[in-house]
DNA sequence: AATTTAATGGGTGTTTTTCCCCTTTTTTGA
DNA sequence: TCAAAAAAGGGGAAAAACACCCATTAAATT
């Protein structure tokens, strides 16, 4: 039986080196390289004999996040498979990376065995879902707000200032726009968010990754 | 030589079993057992023939996180040395981490290089730095408010609150205070950590692990 | 061309938050 | 045990946040 290759793409080296000492562990499998971030992994695969058959792709990057990458990737390189490798457990994150083509979705605290396994079936069958995943799944497609909550950008834009501990007056004259507009965003924003207060948007800020820590 | 033992506590298991299968590549380094927080790891240190030389210890854990693992593996087996292991670069955590006793502090995003450098470092003169962490002790402690920030129990009953959408007026009632006192907290708390408003308050309290998302 | 929808902003009022200065009670420590 | 410090509570006022009303304009639909 041939042997696959597998592309890490993860920003915390010790974590990407760690995950690769695994994959090579495997039978079938070996680890063709490593990257730091999506802009890397792009550059990469420019090289001809850079073309994996499996990319274990982070979610969260600096740079160009998996999100984005994936999204390049399905377009770019269609035959290769992308399995998103994540601690977020956040059901919004992980149907943007399934949208966006990746073929399977591993939260960071399976065993190796199930790691080992998806690689197998996603060769085998293109792609591989936990039972875990697949719950969050569809308990989010019952859930009203999942899916569809679409912000405008001047909407996010007004949430990362909130975030900045800025009052409302001092967000209109960075955003040039009425004080009683900024009153418009938030009544709205409370209501379509279903907040009580600013902290409600501060919370679903971070949540989503709108507003970065 | 002889080869050291290493015990790996970390939640994440697939993070885990990454990281074992590198330290077991390792020449004079060999994974004794992983646990998946700091409960089970007192557990199986009572075992006899179950004491490690080094554990390489996450910091963000549930039932028993790092910090006060660590303090308690001090106490009650001082032979063994701690490195804690962990994505926080906040000055707060890492300050904690080596009160309690921790040996060394790696960044997740070091090289597999330096993971083993540290554990022989460590073996042969009980700790080990990168210059990362140490830059970022020398920062903090010309700092003001890095290491003496104390929150007691009642401040921080407050701040949990306030990211909870509550009103002063119903954290009041909630911890049968009057109004004016948790006035005074918030007063004192808004000082005390620098910040301008609740949203202050709120950031603080997440990235500080205060409030959990 | 007519209608809807989205974005902007005004009016007016209530509630909440924030700030500053103060007293009383309880706890702590020397 | 006595003084100091911390915790709890208070008054009053200004600023900010929140709620709900509605008007105008531009853009998108039909």
């Amino acid at each position: 039986m041939k042997t696959h290759t597998i592309v890490i793409v993860e920003d915390h080296i010790l974590l990407s080196q760690a995950i690769a000492s695994l994959v090579d562990s495997f039978k079938d499998f070996s680890v063709l390289y490593t990257c730091k971030n999506g802009k890397e992994l792009l550059t990469k695969l420019k090289t001809p004999n850079n073309i994996p058959d499996i990319i274990l792709m982070d979610v969260n990057m600096p740079i160009l996040n998996g999100i984005e990458t994936t999204e390049i990737i399905k377009n770019e390189y269609p035959e290769i498979k992308v399995i998103a490798l994540s601690v977020e457990e956040n059901d919004v994150t992980i149907i943007k990376m399934l949208k966006a083509g990746a073929k399977g979705y591993l939260l960071k605290d399976v065993e190796k065995d199930i790691l080992e396994l998806a690689l197998i079936e996603t060769i085998k069958n293109g792609y591989y879902h936990t039972k875990d995943v697949s719950n969050i799944l569809i308990n989010s497609l019952n859930d009203d707000d999942s899916g569809k909550i679409q912000l405008k950008d001047r909407e996010i834009e007004f949430i990362i200032h909130t975030c900045s501990e800025m009052t409302y007056k001092e967000i209109a004259e960075k955003m040039f726009l009425s004080p009683k507009t900024i009153d418009g965003y938030r009544d709205n924003l409370f209501q379509k968010l279903n907040v009580k207060n600013r902290i409600g948007l501060v919370l679903y800020a971070i949540k989503n990754g709108i507003y970065k820590l």
